[in-house]
Formats: C-alpha cells, sequence, structure tokens
DNA sequence: CGCCAGGCAACAC
DNA sequence: GTGTTGCATGGC
C-alpha cells in the first residue's frame, strides 16, 4: 500500500471530513456543519484565519473538545482577534482558555501569535501569507502547529505530522514512526500529489482513523483496512 | 482511581 | 541530535 492508496482508502471508508471546525461557523458548510472543506476551501477571511491559527495552539496536547470550549470562550468574551488578546492581562487571558490546559502556558502563546498576525500585511479579504520560518520562529509555534496554521488556515499546503501520523504511518509500513518530523513530512509530502485538498484532507482521515480504530491501543479486529496493513499480520 | 488527548520549550547529555 | 520533564483540563 503506497500513500495514496491509504488516503484513497481512508476517504472511501470515512468520507471527507470537513476540516477544520470552526466553532464560530457551526452550522455553516462541512461535515456536521463544523467545517468549511467541501466545495470550499480554507478561510478567506482574517477572521477565519486567526480563528483556525488559535486553534491550532490550544488544541497542542490538549483534546480538541477542550480547546473548543477555550474558543467559545473567546469568542463569547469578544476576545477572539489579535488586537484584544494582545490587549488583555495575562492572567485574564489565561482563566479564559483554561478549559484547553495548559493555561497560562497557552495564553502567552496566544499573546505571541496575536502580535505576529498584528504585524501581518491585509492582503483582500485575508493577509499575506506568512513564511513556514516564520511561524517556526514564535515561541509556542513548533513545527506541527506551523504546518497546521499553514494549511488548513493560509492554504498553503504543508503536511501535518501529528501523533496519529506517526502511529497510522508507522503501522501501515509507510514510515519509521520514530524518525525525526522532517523526514516523515517530506516522506509524506514525496507520496502524494501536491494538492492542499489531499494534504488537508488526508491528515483529517488519519486523524479520524487514529481516534477509532488505529488508537494506542488498536482494534484491528474492525479495521477496514486491516487486510493491507502490516500491523495486523 | 489511571489513562488519554490533533505539542512545545527548556534543559541535560 | 536525542531524551526527559513541566505544563493542566475534562472525558471515560
Amino acid at each position: 500500500m503506497d500513500w495514496t492508496e491509504l488516503y484513497r482508502r481512508l476517504l472511501d471508508i470515512y468520507g471527507p471530513r470537513g476540516w477544520w471546525p470552526l466553532p464560530s461557523r457551526a452550522g455553516v458548510g462541512g461535515r456536521d456543519g463544523r467545517g468549511y472543506l467541501p466545495g470550499g476551501g480554507p478561510p478567506s477571511d482574517r477572521e477565519g484565519i486567526f480563528e483556525v491559527s488559535a486553534g491550532a495552539v490550544l488544541t497542542q496536547g490538549t483534546a480538541w473538545s477542550n480547546a473548543e470550549r477555550a474558543l467559545r470562550r473567546l469568542l463569547d468574551a469578544g476576545a477572539l482577534d489579535p488586537g484584544r488578546i494582545a490587549g488583555l492581562r495575562p492572567d485574564t487571558l489565561a482563566s479564559i482558555v483554561r478549559p484547553a490546559g495548559y493555561y497560562n502556558v497557552k495564553a502567552r502563546k496566544l499573546v505571541e501569535l496575536s502580535r505576529f498576525f498584528l504585524g501581518l500585511r491585509p492582503a483582500g479579504s485575508g493577509y499575506s501569507t506568512p513564511g513556514r520560518s516564520d511561524l517556526l520562529d514564535l515561541w509556542g509555534v513548533g513545527p506541527e502547529t506551523a504546518d497546521s496554521i499553514l494549511t488548513y488556515a493560509f492554504g498553503v499546503p504543508s503536511f501535518v505530522i501529528d501523533e496519529y501520523s506517526r502511529r497510522v504511518f508507522g503501522r501501515t509500513g509507510l514510515a519509521d514512526p520514530r524518525d525525526s518530523y522532517e523526514n516523515l513530512r517530506s516522506a509524506a509530502e514525496r507520496g502524494l500529489p501536491d494538492s492542499w485538498e489531499i494534504y488537508a484532507e488526508f491528515h483529517a482521515l488519519i486523524v479520524e482513523h487514529g481516534k477509532t480504530r488505529c488508537r494506542k491501543r488498536p482494534d484491528c479486529g474492525t479495521c477496514p483496512i486491516r487486510k493491507t496493513c502490516v500491523y495486523s499480520l
């Protein structure tokens, strides 16, 4: 099984995932009305771009349900905005994002991210696209968060490697899960068409598969790709 | 109760 | 460059 075949099979099994979820736009497009991908693309407006980026920080090491709570609390406080976040007292911001866990660390990360966004040049309804290294220079933004922001916020395909990717790629025999982030990213990108839709959707499908079947303790018994997965042989 | 969840920076070696 | 640790909530 190669990279493209795994993508096609997961798409066939789970259907388009419609990532990235935007709590502020629940009910508008995407699967379950939580996303924007099918028939669309990344957000074209500054609010959506920032919401995806802030969500990428808030979900670090945390279940999305908790990150989403924090995003909603920012929305309810009228603070899901770079200017507002940058102006909040650290402990006030921390109290708002508390449900996401690591709240003191994440409050600081959100301020760093907000200052960065305040320095971006508006372009059309969005922003001029930042470089990957610009994102990686930010305190609190590592490779996965940078690639999530590039792909899902700015529409620049940069394959996202996370624990699910490592696990699924490792078990299906596509890669060594202990390899470095950059090696895994380039391996995935080499194995796939250079397409925003495929990068965005494939990673979302990997997360779905990783949550439902290919868990830390896998459920190979009901796994639809068991027959072509080296792990279960 | 313990384990887990869409990481990252700081530090040790 | 690789390995370890602190950061913390909410669901199961």
